[in-house]
DNA sequence: CACAACTGAATTGCGCACAACTGAATGGTG
DNA sequence: CACCATTCAGTTGTGCGCAATTCAGTTGTG
């Protein structure tokens, strides 16, 4: 297989660019497109996140929640706080063990989901691809995340150690 | 063709799910990789984009940059005055047109351009892509990002009127 | 049982992203 | 020429993402 590293120097910095930045821009352009879409429901991008996770496995602790969207409390918290205010969700310390908190969806937080089944509709079709055109995005990213995170965990690719 | 719409109700918050996750998380792990790989160098991973957009294209207005990176100048001017903390880059009103302010590379902005192209390096050893792969990818991630853009750009298509 | 190691949530601090706004400079139109 | 709309940077405010820290609660070990 070819690989990047066999390219010489000078097109290194604009492949590069090329790559990394069209995923950047990627991911902001589907920010703005859920912007858009979540206006009505009142709901940021990954607090839509968060509820779907509710909405699919129910009630369950923030450490949970944070291993389903791979983030840590100090973005949950604040987050799963806003919610509350919202009053879509409930926090409550666990009885078994005090150390974990309960998020549960409260009635509004329960009859949101109808409102949000037109969500994906739109951006489906705003999105403009096939349902083969998106396996086969999903499949190439998460090969992409995979690979990423194994490389961080170990850590010497990288740091050119 | 198939279209996501055509799905039923049950299924598409999940898939939905599944789509917008994992291009998200793809971001978010690039970002991580990034993280490390820049450490070195002392850069967050937008302000090397910055830096490769002046190293490719040379000293330019603020403006530019921003096209070029499709950031505004809330997240720009901020971003390059810590640039020019760092002894990277100079900003200058333009003696033509008052309201724009040309960045320019320092010595020390330009040097670091060495140091740069280990970057790329290490980071297509993490991704584990070869290059069909990042080409399919790269096609893929711009294809939706345009598709997007136009979306939000019409807004009819998201805003459900 | 006591004490150390660990775990889960929260907080703090920093940087990015974006909307909304300000303010100065420019350009066009009557 | 005067006035108004536009343009470019910058600022403010909000929310996310992550590292680092804190703190209470839990678990494992001697």
């Amino acid at each position: 297989m070819t690989t990047l590293s066999e390219l010489p120097d000078e097109q290194l910095l604009r492949l590069d660019h090329q790559i990394c930045f069209s995923l950047h821009a990627a991911a902001r352009a589907f920010n703005g497109v859920y912007r858009l879409a979540l206006r009505d429901l009142d709901l940021t991008y990954p607090q839509y996140l968060a509820m779907l996770v509710l909405w699919e496995d129910g009630d369950q602790p923030v450490k949970q929640i944070g291993e389903r969207l791979r983030l840590d409390s100090g973005t949950l918290s604040p987050l799963l706080k806003r919610l509350e205010m919202a009053g879509l969700v409930r926090r409550e310390r666990s009885a078994e063990d005090e150390r974990s908190v309960t998020v549960r969806l409260t009635e509004a937080g329960t009859a949101l989901r109808g409102r949000a089944l037109e969500v994906p509709r739109r951006i489906s079709r705003a999105t403009g691809l096939d349902v083969a055109d998106i396996t086969e995005l999903r499949a190439l990213l998460e090969r992409v995340t995979t690979a990423l995170d194994a490389a961080v965990a170990d850590g010497a690719t990288l740091t050119g150690a």
